[in-house]
DNA sequence: TTAAATGATTACGG
DNA sequence: CCGTAATCATTTAA
């Protein structure tokens, strides 16, 4: 107290030395013992000088301190953080919340169920794996932001309490803040990051059709089958052909492409497995054609007319094999549209197939890696292009 | 439980 | 985009 009053501005005394007075004492802190510097310390404090000294401190300070700042200035958004958020929003996980787990659950099955009944089960298991992940992450994101700001603060508590001993720029506080906040959004970023990757692999797990594949309908495949083994010469249905497809198997039409795909080169790599199917619906072909009933008939036809599945498309390099060793593995021949040749086949699996195989001869077949070229000279009596039976498929 | 069948996807070329 | 060929993941038969 009486070293304010000593202090107290004698009129003429001219400032300098009451400046060096001041900040001898300061020096001078250091060397003296706790309770002295301390009474010391809060008397500076209380010294009418002591903000225009802080303030001029503080601006060397700054003026010193620039050096390190400058390095890293705002960055505008991450590229990255933008996409995971992005991505997140459009999953619904940092969307607005719609309730608890269980309950989202319940609500996007009791949503969907009505409609579409197949799709509604996955896809309630799948709203519910989500809104745990969302649940999760909102926790976790809460807990951060939390702990930013309790850390924040603590922070800026600290730092105003220091600042009355020692020189804190507002500035520094900022940038402080500033370190703070990147450090815990990069800590978010990490838990986005992982959120997202778990979204994805849910997604991979419930969303991927071949996940959840299901076998067409027995009727379905009866009458692509029919289809391809009539078409056996060309089976490349047309866009109005596979949309007739599609409506009576009841699947899309590019399953219906798919189906075709996968069955030209099943068929083609290994023909002998396919020939009883092959030699089933062809007959059937024959009898729909003959009868005009090819529609739905699962029994087996009896082996009657000619009407053969006809030459099939050239297999590019299983001919050669074919051609070479017959009997070495399922390669065999096109069905055949030889009734006696089909008779001895029908009665046993390809085993039993193979002996007439070689009767067969696949001379018009091969050589050509094409499809669609064997075609005409094989089929003999094949309704390739026939419109009646495609016809007759399409309009039933 | 294993192997075959099967629908869907991917990579690549036209 | 449509095709082939390879491959994946599931379903079904053994």
């Amino acid at each position: 107290m009486e070293e304010q009053g000593r202090l107290l501005p004698p009129p003429g005394e001219p400032r300098r030395q009451e400046l060096g007075e001041i900040l001898q004492q300061i020096m001078g802190i250091t060397e003296q013992s706790l309770d002295e510097a301390q009474a010391k310390k809060h008397a500076l404090n209380c010294h009418r000088l002591k903000p225009a000294l802080f303030t001029v401190l503080c601006e060397i300070k700054e003026k010193t301190g620039l050096s390190v700042r400058s390095s890293q200035e705002e960055e505008p958004v991450d590229p990255q953080l933008m996409r995971l958020d992005n991505m997140l929003l459009a999953e619904g996980v940092a969307g607005p919340e719609k309730g608890g787990g269980s309950a989202a659950a319940a609500a996007a099955a009791a949503a969907s169920g009505g409609v579409s009944p197949d799709h509604s089960i996955e896809h309630s298991d799948y709203r519910h794996k989500l809104a745990q992940i969302r649940q999760i992450y909102h926790a976790e994101l809460e807990k951060y932001e939390q702990a930013c700001s309790e850390f924040t603060t603590h922070v800026m508590n600290l730092l105003r309490e220091q600042s009355r001993t020692r020189p804190v720029a507002p500035r520094e506080i900022e940038r402080m803040v500033g370190i703070i906040h990147r450090k815990f959004s990069s800590i978010q970023m990490q838990l986005k990051q992982s959120t997202c990757e778990a979204v994805m692999i849910l997604r991979s797990r419930f969303l991927d059709a071949r996940r959840k594949r299901r076998n067409f309908s027995k009727q379905a495949t009866e009458v692509l089958n029919e289809y391809f083994y009539s078409h056996l010469s060309n089976p490349y249905p047309s866009e109005e052909a596979k949309e007739e497809l599609a409506k009576k198997c009841g699947i899309t039409i590019s399953q219906v492409s798919n189906w075709f795909g996968n069955k030209r080169i099943r068929y083609k790599k290994n023909i002998g497995k396919f020939q009883e199917e092959a030699n089933i619906y062809a007959v059937k072909t024959a009898v729909s054609v003959t009868h005009g009933t090819q529609s739905g008939g699962d029994s087996p036809p009896t082996p009657s007319s000619s009407a053969g599945s006809g030459g099939s498309f050239n297999l590019s390099s299983s001919s050669d094999l074919f051609l070479g060793l017959p009997g070495l593995n399922g390669d065999a021949y096109p069905p055949s549209q030889v009734e006696s040749l089909r008779h001895s086949m029908s009665q046993g699996p390809y085993g039993e197939g193979l002996a007439p195989g070689q009767l067969y001869s696949p001379r018009d077949m091969r050589a050509n890696g094409g499809w669609q070229e064997a075609a005409t000279p094989c089929s003999v009596t094949s309704p390739t292009e026939g419109p009646g039976s495609v016809h007759s498929d399409t309009s039933n």
